[in-house]
DNA sequence: AATTTTAATTCAAGTTTAGAAGCATTGTTG
DNA sequence: CAACAATGCTTCTAAACTTGAATTAAAATT
């Protein structure tokens, strides 16, 4: 039953884009996003609200999910991390620049995870300074768990080939949005 | 050669085995960047992770701004507080729905953005218990400059109309995620 | 008038991040 | 090969940010 409400929310959002129709006007009774996109030229910091505000509606659901699924030793920051180090076997090297992490906070997050047993780590044979890390069986599971999960809301957004290709459309730009960023950081404006 | 880092991105998520360690030495050519992308299907974490490499790359990139600036006094959390408030004069509750933020997070912010001097913020007349906020001279001015700085970015992005279309689409799509997402926080999964 | 609802703030943790300094280990160079 | 530098990672401290529960004060409802 919630899932029609969601499914339901979905179609009316849609609806409302195809019109191009803007904000105040949003929705259902339910929901209420506010924009201030007028049908022209989607500037960079309204672009950056919106990551800002997506990334935080995706914590707060990883954190519920976590909830129901009993995990409370670690956090969302955590779990990313578990995400990021994925099925390989990396160095924190590695680690940090998948996650465009800082040093000192991955070595932050590394400890209590691998305290907690959601990751192994062992020295490099070659190099001792540098550590080989990979999930645990415990963080494997986590993983599943909260791809099982989420696997319900993507199917609410990617249901037909054409709505894959807008997401895969959208992946892509966001990269090149990290990457525009990443080198004005880096190499200044 | 940025076209490795963008490369290295994409793939290493699937990749078991990454050896990425010169993605440092991206030249500070900018965009050339044409990222095939085999068919392969996005996860929502996979975009998860991404959002928030990107938001935390555009949150450094703003704290730079800000210095050169000369702007001190507060962080890149109370400047998107200010874009987030925009032109308008709105309710704290208005402020709240459009940012998602938390009731708590926005008083806390509210507070030094109006000792401060960036923000305006007078009672209503109708409702004494709400409070009509606006950016003041202070705050326009400060929002002014950083969007000045930042369209230099957004030319890098958008150059011509195709690629603000895919802007477009990108913005679009984040907005179903967010919406997707919030109404799973709500109702549950 | 008494009660409930709404708008917003405060408070007291908690989490997450940044930056400087540290410790080994490896690489390099005179 | 000894001194020095660079690398890979960690630790520590302070700060920034976020959360949730409790609070105040003004409407709105009964």
């Amino acid at each position: 039953m919630t899932r029609e409400l969601l499914q339901a929310a979905v179609e009316v959002e849609e609806s409302d884009n195809n019109t191009l129709s803007n904000n105040n006007l949003a929705s259902a009774s339910v929901i209420t996003v506010v924009t201030e996109h007028d049908g022209g030229h989607v500037t960079h910091f309204e672009l950056a609200r919106t990551i800002e505000r997506v990334n935080r509606r995706f914590t707060d659901l990883l954190r519920i999910e976590m909830g129901k699924l009993g995990v409370g030793d670690i956090g969302p920051a955590q779990v990313m991390v578990l995400f990021t180090i994925g099925n390989g076997e990396l160095s924190v090297r590695d680690l940090l620049d998948k996650g465009h992490y800082l040093g000192s906070n991955v070595s932050y997050y590394l400890k209590q995870l691998v305290d907690l047993g959601y990751i192994d780590r062992v020295a490099s044979q070659r190099d001792r300074r540098s550590a080989r890390i990979s999930l645990s069986q415990k963080g494997h599971e986590l993983c599943q768990a909260l791809r099982t999960a989420d696997d319900t809301y993507h199917r609410l957004l990617v249901r037909d080939e054409d709505e894959s290709r807008e997401l895969d459309n959208a992946y892509r730009l966001l990269q090149k949005l990290e990457l525009v960023w990443t080198n004005a950081t880096r190499y200044g404006a």
